[in-house]
DNA sequence: GCCGTTTTCGGCCCGACTGTTTTCAGTCG
């Protein structure tokens, strides 16, 4: 069993517990462990066979899970589960995509109407015998009906990044327009700069909300109003997409940007040690003591405060102010998932992590000579508008037939063109830009390159990259990379794992084994920039560089347009928590050639 | 089910909104 199948079990353990009323601190350990094990690089099973450290040393597991983890890596199934799945009634999952419906209502639904389809329970509201349970009533009875449509579509795929930042931008612009807003932020996983997006968090301040919500309610993006209260509202926007606004005061706003910010995960490590502290931690502030009198908050915060604290009020205004109080530095937002940043923190060993301007140069694009769009020429010119000092040129090896990829002899005509097009360049002086001799040679089915040595010794830049027998076993997939990892003139490996996200799952690679070889020969690995690729992913890409491999961060583009990704790249390596010196494409021309010239000396 | 220098038992983050209640449970984030 793999990393990935323990915890869809556990995961899945976790779903069944929510319909048998079990303790939800029961259910968190299962979810919080499957989650700690879904970001670990190295394979359980391993782990187990190799190490000296046993599954209890992993954050969050006990002696319970750590007896569980071994029979399922012994016999590949877990009792537990069996029994779950037997007393809970297929179907039931179906009926929770509805929204307002959790497991609570739809285990209510089972029981008393024997609903577990979505058909089932749309022909039982439309013959008025949901309305007749208790606990349900005419208006939850129509609102399944207007939600079933959605819940029916299997199209709710969270949004790549790239393409929430397009709503995002778009719904920002329009919500500065409004004059009671004072301030408006994007916060949740688009903030947290995350591969993939579900929804889009609306944080504005302002002491009018109910002109800033009827303002959010004229979007023209706005196709139905979800839910709307005193201060918190929800739409439904361009691509089905759910898009939450909260509007907050002045004193509360860094805590409300912080706390919409997320993740969960963080949050609740970030309250914890509120309370270690002896302090309260909500979205309107930090809060002396647990719970206090009410007389002493601001009176700024009314609007907020009926339910609530009761404490001093100590802080809230910023997100620096937030941290400050419980004992923090600032935490960057796309560090925030609670792996160990808040440690990072505490110990004044936060990274500062790399920005798109450190970056000096781009080694992976493509032109018209193979799958590009753009010729060599048009490719430079872009490039010097984006201010890069230097570039790779890196079509395909011949292997890529489809993309009509170079043989020997093409491939040195193009080198031939970009020696003269260098020329030309520095014909004035110093160069507005060097360009690379490169080539995107590919991994070999059956091993080796498509490209012989004599002529890749010739390159200044080679990737090596797997486009075909993607399927064959992680034994031969591994040995391919391994082989190309160790070949003197291999510079980097090109997007790693192959997977395309929300299209195409990673092939099968060790990737522990991979890195480590990586580190051994110098070999860089690419973190590639390409909004569906993002590979290596943060995971991977953070293990890289505990283990003292260099990334590259690569547009990999196919046109003068694709060369503005590198923003993505850039935030998946603030996601692995890289700064600038981790990255070998922030370096001059000249230093990078001389972290390559380290390598050779390995051999 | 996990965890521990106040604890091996008794905690475990916190609040908004809705619909259904007649004071609150369920859902969601």
């Amino acid at each position: 069993m793999t990393n990935a199948d323990i915890t869809a079990v556990f995961d899945r353990v976790a779903d069944l517990l929510e319909f048998t009323e079990a303790n939800p601190f029961r259910i968190r350990a299962y979810r919080s462990a499957a989650r700690t094990i879904s970001s670990m690089i190295e394979s359980l099973a391993s782990l187990r066979e190799n190490s000296t450290r046993t599954f209890t040393d992993i954050e969050g597991i006990g002696t319970d899970l750590s007896h569980k983890i071994e029979v399922l890596l012994e016999t590949g199934s877990l009792p537990l589960l069996e029994e779950l799945e037997a007393s809970v009634p297929p179907g039931v999952f179906a009926i929770m995509r509805v929204p307002g419906l959790g497991p609570k209502k739809a285990k209510i639904l089972f029981e008393k109407l024997q609903i577990e389809s979505l058909e089932s329970l749309e022909n039982a509201c439309r013959e008025g015998r949901v309305a007749t349970v208790r606990g349900f009533g005419e208006k939850t009875q129509q609102s399944i009906l207007d939600n079933m449509a959605f819940a029916k579509s299997d199209q709710h795929q969270r949004l790549l990044w790239e393409d929430a930042d397009g709503i995002m931008q778009d719904v920002l612009a329009y919500m500065k327009k409004s004059f009671a807003a004072r301030t408006v932020e994007g916060a949740g996983s688009w903030r947290r700069g995350c591969e993939t997006v579900g929804d889009l968090d609306l944080v504005v301040e302002s002491d009018d909300p109910t002109t800033v919500m009827n303002h959010f309610a004229e979007w023209n993006g706005t196709t139905v109003v979800l839910l709307r209260g005193d201060t918190k509202m929800s739409i439904r926007g361009p691509r089905e997409t759910q898009i939450d606004l909260r509007v907050v005061t002045h004193d509360s706003f860094g805590c409300a940007l912080q706390y919409f910010t997320g993740s969960k995960e963080h949050n609740v490590l970030l309250r914890s040690r509120a309370r270690e502290h002896n302090l309260t931690l909500n979205e309107y502030g930090v809060f002396d003591g647990f719970q206090a009198s009410e007389t002493s908050v601001p009176e700024k915060m009314s609007v907020n405060v009926i339910h609530a604290e009761k404490g001093k009020w100590i802080a809230g205004r910023t997100e620096e102010d937030v941290y400050k109080a419980i004992g923090l530095p600032w935490i960057p937002s796309e560090m925030r998932e609670g792996r160990s940043e808040i440690t990072l923190a505490e110990e004044g060993r936060l990274p500062r992590l790399v920005e798109l301007s450190d970056v000096r140069g781009d080694l992976h694009m493509h032109t018209t000579a193979t799958d590009g769009e753009n010729t060599l020429e048009e490719m430079v010119q872009a490039a010097i508008e984006r201010k890069l000092e230097y570039i790779a040129i890196t079509d395909h090896g011949q292997r890529v037939t489809m993309a009509r990829g170079l043989n020997a002899k093409r491939l040195l005509n193009q080198w031939g063109e970009i020696d003269r097009l260098n020329d030309s360049l520095s014909k004035h002086g110093k160069p507005a830009i060097v360009v690379l001799k490169g080539i995107e040679v590919d991994m070999l089915e059956k091993g080796g390159l498509d490209l012989p040595d004599n002529v890749l010794e010739q390159a200044d830049w080679v990737v090596a990259s797997l486009h075909y027998g993607q399927s064959q076993p992680r034994e031969k997939i591994t040995s391919r990379i391994l082989e190309a990892i160790s070949n003197p003139h291999v510079s980097v490996i090109g997007h790693p794992t192959g997977r395309l996200i929300n299209r195409r799952q990673a092939y099968d690679v060790d990737m522990l084994t991979v890195i480590q070889s990586a580190a051994k020969y110098g070999t860089f690995l690419e973190i590639n920039a390409n909004p569906w690729r993002l590979d290596l992913n943060d995971i991977h890409a953070a293990a890289a560089q505990k283990a003292g491999v260099k990334l590259v961060i690569s547009t990999d583009a196919h046109s003068t347009q694709g060369l503005r990704q590198m923003r993505h790249g850039i935030l998946q390596a603030r996601r692995a928590s890289l700064a600038s010196e981790d990255i070998a494409n922030t370096r001059p021309l000249s230093e990078l050639r001389t972290i390559m010239k380290k390598r050779t000396r390995i051999q």
